[in-house]
DNA sequence: CTACATGCAAATGCTTTGCAACCTA
DNA sequence: TAGGTTGCAAAGCATTTGCATGTAG
């Protein structure tokens, strides 16, 4: 029998959790580090990735990967859609229930046996959109 | 008036698309690299992806971007989904028509102007999910 | 006690960029 | 000939890792 691994709650790791949790959007590594920072100044990044990784992997939180930009992560850990701007890289949650029947069709049509699927929507927030007024072609 | 770009077609430019359709699968960069190599050996990485980036920009091929993997590149610049191996990364198309309804089901619920969506299917290629047994939970 | 965790710094992997020489329209 | 393009090397950026020390259970 193999040796189950057993997590430690480490201080550093209760208040990764917390402050994550307090800070409600959707942060990268980045703000979580500084975060927490201020509250134990001498945390190094690679503790903070490692234990955003541990945390996900017990399902504490949701590690978000999205397509051409850093990973970004979740304290809600039900299942749901996000749009990210592409001006700022803002992430919120998008209204839209999952598509639970979605692999469904692909079964029987290709060889690859599906374990999950992943959708997000690119738009502009608010504030890019203001600003990302797209100017007309003049020739 | 700004002054409009103009692209050339230089043989570096003519060579990466001609291999990248040639490959017909979803390769990476340092795929096509690799293939190009053999034709121009001094090729650089660098030129390389500057062109790769400028053929997609003129809609000759497609930029595929993964969650948490590698940039791919695409001869085929239909809209289509894809699969990919959680364990190789081998890419395939998903049999799948495009969801062109389902942005509108966001409209009005929030505050993003959305702009598009991108949708990937993650799982096992045949020889990846015979590997990948996973194994008994024994206690 | 001991296996898991930490801080630190160096390394990684993919991609981009600065620059002088080069070539295409 | 002008301005896009190339090869080369160095830099960039997010993330991971090796290691000696620290600590939770």
């Amino acid at each position: 029998m193999v040796h189950k691994k057993t997590y430690r709650m480490t201080s550093q790791r209760k208040i990764i959790l917390e402050e994550l949790t307090k800070l409600k959007s959707h942060p990268g590594a980045d703000e979580i580090y500084d975060a927490v920072r201020k509250r134990i100044p001498r945390v190094s990044l690679g503790t903070v990735y490692r234990n955003l990784e541990i945390l996900s992997e017990l399902g504490e939180i949701q590690k978000l990967e999205f397509a051409g930009s850093m990973n970004r992560f979740d304290w809600d850990t039900t299942k749901h859609y996000h749009i990210r701007c592409m001006e700022c890289g803002r992430v919120e949650n998008a209204p839209l229930a999952p598509l639970n029947q979605i692999e469904d069709e692909l079964y029987g049509t290709t060889v690859f046996t599906i374990i999950g699927h992943r959708l997000e929507f690119v738009g502009l927030c608010p504030k890019c959109s203001q600003k990302t007024i797209i100017p007309e072609e003049s020739e």
